[in-house]
DNA sequence: GCCAACGTTGGC
DNA sequence: GCCAACGTTGGC
């Protein structure tokens, strides 16, 4: 059990949207080591959370699952979409996603400003100088003090769980 | 809208 | 395989 951070631009795809949909294959990352970290690391299970970026104020709102892995993304083949590959074959996908479930929206929205304020999530791949990668892992440790900063219930809830 | 920090591309 | 040019991300 491993815990990420994804980020979406809300106007593109909000934790709201989420809420609605319930569920979303995670289309149209063009990054290979966001990529590599889909198709390699995550596993069905894990907890995510939801990133709001490019807005004001950016920051964590809410929390998602990992409910499939190993997807092929639809849009490297779709020649109407943005993120169209056209060196992307079928038999061989280049660009793997994964399928993430809602699981609840944060009572406390947690803005950059606000994690940065916060001591021990020094280190945080997020925080870090010049960091851009849009599917980055979170420590335990941090996961944990942001889902009590943020008044979660289910994420910490199911980690207790994991303890016992 | 600016721009720093990256990532990618392609000539050589 | 180097590296300059270009494109993108995303906070501010």
């Amino acid at each position: 059990m491993q815990y990420w951070l994804m980020k979406s631009e809300p106007h593109v795809y909000s934790i709201a949207d989420l809420a609605r949909d319930g569920k979303i294959g995670w289309e149209g990352v063009r990054n290979y080591q966001a990529r590599n970290t889909m198709r390699d690391l995550m596993q069905v299970g894990d907890l995510v959370l939801f990133y709001h970026s490019s807005t004001e104020p950016p920051g964590v709102a809410g929390l998602a699952r990992i409910s499939k892995t190993g997807l092929p993304d639809p849009s490297q083949f779709d020649a109407q979409s943005d993120y169209y590959d056209p060196k992307s074959a079928p038999e061989t996908p280049r660009w793997i996603m994964v399928e993430i479930e809602y699981v609840e929206t944060f009572q406390q929205y947690l803005s950059l400003a606000e994690l940065k304020n916060l001591p021990e999530l020094a280190g945080m791949v997020l925080l870090q100088r010049g960091s851009r990668l849009s599917v980055q892992p979170v420590s335990p440790e941090h996961f944990e003090r942001i889902c009590k900063k943020a008044g979660c219930s289910a994420g910490c809830i199911s980690m207790q769980e994991k303890k016992v």
